[in-house]
DNA sequence: GCCGTTTTCGGCCCGACTGTTTTCAGTCG
């Protein structure tokens, strides 16, 4: 096992031992654990062997023998008795927003629930509101819940399916007899929610069955749904469906630009090639009963008459009319970032401390990074109160004497309290390079109520970026209700730059609104919100939906030198 | 289960909200 399939099975561990009502302290050891062990930059394998992993925080003996285990493959006795003794399914229940491990251990306790679908039909018949600690609001909010949750039961996070379409495109290169291939579907347009793996591949009708066969019996795949010559389609182990198509090299540019999509800008690039006198379909583009042959996606775009479009773009939002104007934006790209704005560290909720965060941007090319821990409201993460962030900002200045051509900024991710003031004082505030402020309780507002409050905070002029703009979590939970325009108009009048938080649950501002923060004026931030290193690959994501959003990069922060970022937030004070 | 130590056992984060109660339990961040 690795570090992330030992971190998971501590933490289920950690929930079913929550379900059972065990102690609450070795549940939060476990769930430190699982923390932890998923952070760790060293090599798990020779910690293990050297024992230095019991000097690790969070990690004693009894943690050590359980990761030792794991990680030679092996079955822990206590986890298998914890699953023997919990009904799989209450696992998804314990998913249900509202449902704690003790409403979890009451349906099952009372009414006998063991699946999400049971609890469903319990709530249904109006079985729960009658129970201790439940009442008519609950059963309704768990009703709502359980939609939710089914709702999202296909779909996967953007990392998800990049991270295994990426593996999968890899194996497939590896068949004799792949010409061309690439992932195309909503994987391709960076969509923040993906449904499933599309992958395009071009080969000569001999190679076709031999390449289907090595997709089909791949390591990854649990069931084959359908196989034939030109098709196959599988649902991987990680329960995310893929499909395989192939067809000539000459049909390919035809076949990966059709499954690229969006539905709704093919229909749109079907009705502008009529009006050429051309029709486009995933077989070709003809003029009459002419194929218009075509090297690549690029040459189709260029015999309609319009310039290349990136996939992110092809969602029918203007795209098309741009491409014939001349008038697409140039896409922010990856190399464009400059500086890693808002990461946390060991001082609050993050698993890595500021050097190794600074030393792993320094490697990464980057030139600046900007810590931005949580701030005291934020009891839960270990917020800093005033004396804690005098001792970070003396680290800091001691981390940036030794830091060769790279800085560290010093900010904080301020709580927006409940009328909209923000967790310290003016003087406090003042000793920040700059300020993120975010949204993180009292999310049951109204929406005049929320876009009030975050319109004050940011009136704050210490306040220099405005972090996860709806609080979402994709998959998970809706944001709250909120002005969105209301709030970016304010942000462009008072020269706030607004996070496009680029952790793959949040991605938030959303890519459909970044347009018109563009127009208003507004300053865009693509910030990872990494809490350990590996956090910092999910700006890929940001960007990804960033140039969904039309984003380029002269309005995007940290495209900026550190000097630069400084500047903007000095402009507000 | 981990940690620290005045070293082997006691403490481990906590405030706010929600919906349920009639003084509080459960959930969340």
């Amino acid at each position: 096992m690795d570090k992330k399939q030992i971190a998971a099975v501590l933490k289920e561990m950690s929930v079913l031992m929550e379900i059972l009502g065990k102690n609450p302290f070795k549940i939060r050891a476990h769930q430190n654990a699982a923390r932890v062990v998923e952070g760790l930059t060293a090599d798990l394998k020779s910690l293990v062997e050297s024992g230095e992993i019991t000097g690790i925080k969070g990690i004693g003996k009894g943690m050590a023998d359980k990761i030792a285990i794991l990680l030679d493959g092996g079955e822990l006795e206590e986890h298998q008795a914890l699953k023997e003794e919990v009904p799989a399914g209450l696992l998804e229940v314990s998913k249900i927003a509202g449902m704690g491990p003790k409403k979890v251990k009451a349906v099952w306790d009372e009414l006998n629930v063991t699946t999400l679908e049971e609890l469903e039909t319990a709530a249904q018949e109006d079985k729960l509101s009658g129970m201790k600690g439940f009442g008519k609001k609950t059963q309704e909010k768990i009703l709502q819940n359980i939609g939710l949750l089914k709702k999202f039961r296909d779909s996967y996070l953007l990392s998800e399916g990049r991270t295994a379409g990426e593996v999968l495109l890899a194996r497939v290169r590896e068949f004799p007899g792949v010409i061309r291939s690439e992932i195309a579907g909503s994987l391709r347009r960076s969509k923040e929610i993906v449904k499933d793996i599309d992958i395009v591949v071009s080969a000569e009708e001999a190679d076709r069955s031999g390449i289907m066969d090595g997709f089909t019996t791949l390591d990854d795949v649990q069931v084959v749904v359908g196989k034939g010559e030109t098709k196959s389609s599988v649902v991987l182990k990680n329960g995310i469906n893929a499909d395989l198509r192939i067809v000539s090299d000459e049909q390919y540019p035809y076949t990966l630009h059709h499954f690229t999509g969006s539905k709704e800008h093919n229909v749109a690039l079907r009705q502008h090639a009529i009006k050429m006198g051309m029709k486009v379909s995933e077989w070709g583009l003809f003029k009459g009963d002419d194929l218009v042959p075509c090297e690549d996606e690029q040459a189709i775009y260029k015999a309609l008459g319009m310039r290349y479009i990136a996939p992110e773009l092809r969602e029918n939002y203007g795209e098309i009319e741009a491409a014939q104007d001349n008038a697409l934006p140039k896409l922010i790209e990856a190399k464009d970032i400059k500086g890693i704005i808002h990461t946390h560290s060991v001082w609050s909720d993050g698993v890595n401390t500021i050097a190794e965060m600074a030393k792993a941007c320094q490697e990464r090319g980057y030139e600046y990074l900007v810590i931005s821990d949580h701030s005291k409201a934020a009891a839960y993460a270990n917020g800093l109160n005033e004396a804690r962030i005098q001792q970070q900002h003396a680290e800091v200045d001691a981390l940036n004497n030794e830091l060769n051509g790279f800085r560290v900024l010093k900010s904080i991710e301020c709580d927006i309290l409940g009328e909209g003031e923000l967790d310290y004082s003016d003087e406090v505030l003042a000793t920040f390079d700059l300020v993120i402020a975010s949204v993180h309780s009292r999310f049951g507002m109204t929406e005049a109520e929320a876009t009030k409050r975050i319109i004050t905070a940011i009136e704050n002029k210490y306040v220099t970026i405005l972090g996860h703009l709806t609080g979402r979590l994709l998959l998970g939970r809706e944001g709250y209700p909120l002005d969105q325009r209301a709030v970016l108009d304010a942000a462009a009048d008072l020269g706030v730059s607004v996070e496009i938080n680029a952790n793959p649950r949040r991605l938030d501002l959303d890519w459909r609104l970044c347009k018109y923060a563009l127009e208003k004026g507004v300053m865009l931030s693509i910030n990872p919100d990494a809490h350990r290193i590996e956090g910092l690959a999910d700006m890929q994501y940001g960007i990804g939906v960033a140039r969904k959003g039309w984003v380029t990069s002269d309005r995007v922060l940290n495209c900026y030198s550190a000097d630069e970022v400084l500047a903007f937030a000095a402009k507000r004070h």
